[in-house]
RNA sequence: GGCCCAGUGGCGAAGUUGGUUAUCGCGCCGCCCUGUCACGGCGGAGGUCACGGGUUCGAGUCCCGUUUGGGUCGCCA
């Protein structure tokens, strides 16, 4: 059935073919992504990752599998390009030309797919990931696997200019149990002792820095043994980079000349690649924005007080106000009870809303509920101009008025109140917020707004350890000017630490790190380190810095996410190759999946009886 | 670990207060068609309604459990 590629030579891509080639011979090859068999007269679509050209045969003399071929095919066609004898087609770009071919070769006949290798198919996402090899033909997938790649090529061309040097660093290394839970890698010639694979390459980049390499990137993967998200996969991919003798604003500097050098070739290649033009035409503006203006800064502070939020979607307003003051004095005991416990009082103004139905407001409140509010309180004040407050009898007519009026509200709006310690204030009503944008379609998702979170908390406090932890990490350098404040008020310190937001999601993130010894020493133990327990684990870290370290600061950006952002696709797994389902399987290998007991044996583990029960069943 | 959503021929969906033979579109197979490109026409095959149990005279439909996938909270220095 199959045959050979003996004596063929591919000469180019389906959408590489032009009107100059018209009258000359190519020998092209793909997939049959469509045969409409006319009768008299066959069209063959042949598609490969460039797109797709049309192959025509007509009945005298022509090869008769053209009638027969089946989808997915993989086929070599030789033939003459040739101007189009019917209507040209102008969704395609191969359009206004065909292929006459004099001789077909069926590489390999396919049997039927499973789904049809499209656009804009709705199967289901476990049916696609274990046909993944499919699912990455179709057209959309391919776009957004090429412009990953492209994006890449991008970044390497930008820091290479830029004097950085791409340095691998080891996948094999020792476990820092602070942070993220590490995959673990037992060791054969080491009975009981274990690898982890790398969170990221944090302690061995600072290590190049003190080496003299002094700018460092990689291009480099990442695990974390945590629950997966839309945006978040175990094993993924972060372009890694570390400075030497640079602040905050240098670090700063160079990743925005990143951000507009890659945003403004972006969409010339998203262009060539096929992408939709609304998406492009988004980035094209940013570019422009970004190239003028640069990327904006907000601290921390402004950005929960405003958003709730410490990556701020900016695409549109609706921020959060501070009503403590107004309402100290009322009688609605969840108001004055939040503030008497430390809490605040906020409330967002959602325009146009005013009459919405009691049904959805309960929806809400439910939202509220997930990130840990007790209820939700509300002002609706309806399009006619009466009041529904959901607290009236607590409070005067006037204090109810004086409440409007700081939250501006006019007739046809919403007013969402929470009552709790800032935490939970900030994470109910910046979701609400996120939430009430996307449902009064305030949101432009062709429109892209980076911003600048600086200023991070150096610390935050732990209920489950019943410590302070490293917002950032343990390097991460507080300002001179609050460090006096470390032992007094630890969680009002502020460190040199930055994210990069696009869209309300956290890109890339870093900070400026710290090469003074008493002030790492000082971070352990604040940190609840013992110094043996410090030594242990980052000995070899506070050792070098012993031996002449230079200042130096980094920055980490989420590839994936970045390809995600930019290719417009709502999840990460849009945007790598093999990616794992929710419960960090893969769909396609079967992996994980339990080994022979003799590579246990090797590696002397054993699987306790539970657990090989479970092995057993499945 | 919690909460929410979904699972009906190969794919996507419909299926009413539980009621005869489970419906439609795409795909697939066969025949016809010389300018199609979401080709068209005629005909056909294809279903343990995710799995297990229960309620009922009767379950795709109601209940319980399991499972698979998605979203999310916790978690992700």
């Amino acid at each position: 059935m199959a045959e050979s590629l003996k004596g063929l030579k591919r000469t180019m891509r389906c959408g590489e073919v032009t009107e100059e080639y018209i009258g000359k011979k190519v020998t092209l090859m793909g997939w049959v992504a469509k045969c409409r068999n006319k009768g008299g007269i066959v069209f063959v679509d042949l598609r490969d990752r460039s797109g797709i050209i049309q192959i025509v045969t007509e009945s005298e003399g022509a090869d008769p599998r053209w009638g027969s071929l089946k989808t997915e095919s993989a086929i070599a066609v030789t033939g003459t390009v040739e101007k189009r004898g019917g209507a040209v087609n102008p969704n395609l770009r191969t359009g206004t030309i065909e292929v006459i071919p004099e001789s077909l070769r069926i590489l390999s006949t396919a049997q039927t797919p499973p789904f049809l290798i499209q656009d804009g198919i709705d199967t289901r996402e476990d049916l696609r990931l274990k046909y993944r090899y499919l699912d990455l033909r179709r057209p959309e997938l391919q776009r957004k696997i090429m412009f990953r790649s492209r994006t890449v090529q991008l970044i390497r061309d930008f820091l290479s200019a830029e004097g950085f040097l791409d340095i691998e660093t080891p996948s094999l290394i020792g476990s820092t149990p602070e942070g993220a839970r590490d995959y673990l890698v037992p060791s054969r010639v080491h009975p009981g002792n274990f690898y982890a694979l790398p969170q990221s390459p944090q302690l061995l980049k600072q290590l190049l820095m003190c080496s003299g390499f002094d700018r460092y990137y990689q291009i480099a993967r990442c695990f974390r043994d945590e629950d997966l998200r839309a945006d978040r996969q175990p094993e993924f991919t972060q372009v890694d980079m570390e400075l030497s003798f640079v602040d905050q604003d240098d670090v700063i500097d160079v990743n925005t000349r990143l951000l507009q050098y890659l945003t403004k070739k972006m969409p010339d290649i998203m262009d060539e690649l096929g992408f939709d033009e609304k998406l492009t035409c988004g980035i094209r503006k940013c570019a422009e924005e970004i190239g003028k203006n640069g990327i904006g800064r907000i601290t921390w502070q402004d950005a929960m007080d405003l958003y709730g939020s410490d990556k701020p979607d900016l695409r549109f307003g609706m921020q959060i106000v501070d009503v403590s003051e107004n309402v100290k004095d009322c009688g609605f005991g969840v108001f004055t009870g939040a503030l008497e416990a430390g809490g605040v009082v906020r409330g967002i103004n959602a325009k146009g809303l005013g009459d919405m139905p009691r049904k959805r407001i309960d929806k809400l409140t439910e939202t509220a509920k997930t990130y840990g509010a007790k209820g939700l309180p509300y002002i609706a004040i309806h399009s006619d101009g009466s009041v529904k407050c959901s607290f009236a009898k607590f409070m005067t007519e006037e204090q109810t008025q004086k409440l409007i009026e700081a939250m501006n509200g006019e007739n046809g709006d919403l007013l969402l109140f929470a009552a709790d310690s800032f935490r939970v204030v900030c994470a109910s009503l910046g979701a609400l917020r996120l939430e009430l944008g996307e449902e009064l379609g305030l949101i432009d998702h062709n429109e892209f707004r980076f911003v600048w979170v600086v200023d991070f908390p150096l610390l935050e406090w732990s209920d489950e350890e019943n410590r302070f932890m490293a917002m950032h990490h343990p390097f991460t350098m507080p300002y001179e000017e609050d460090w006096e404040r470390i032992d007094s008020d630890p969680g009002s310190v502020r460190a040199q630490a930055y994210d990069i937001v696009l869209n309300g999601t956290e890109l890339g993130g870093g900070s400026v790190r710290i090469h003074m010894d008493d002030v790492q020493e000082k971070m352990l133990e604040v940190l609840g380190f013992t110094p043996e327990r410090a030594n242990e684990q980052f000995g070899f870290l506070l050792t070098a810095f012993k031996y002449g370290v230079p200042p130096h600061a980094g920055l980490a950006y989420g590839l994936d996410r970045m390809i995600m952002l930019f290719s417009g696709s709502d999840s990460i797994r849009d945007v790598i190759a093999f990616p794992k389902v929710k419960d960090a399987s893969d769909l396609m290998m079967g992996a994980p999946s339990t080994v022979d007991e003799k590579q246990l044996k090797e590696l002397s583990l054993a699987i306790t009886k539970e657990e090989d029960e479970t092995a057993v069943q499945s």
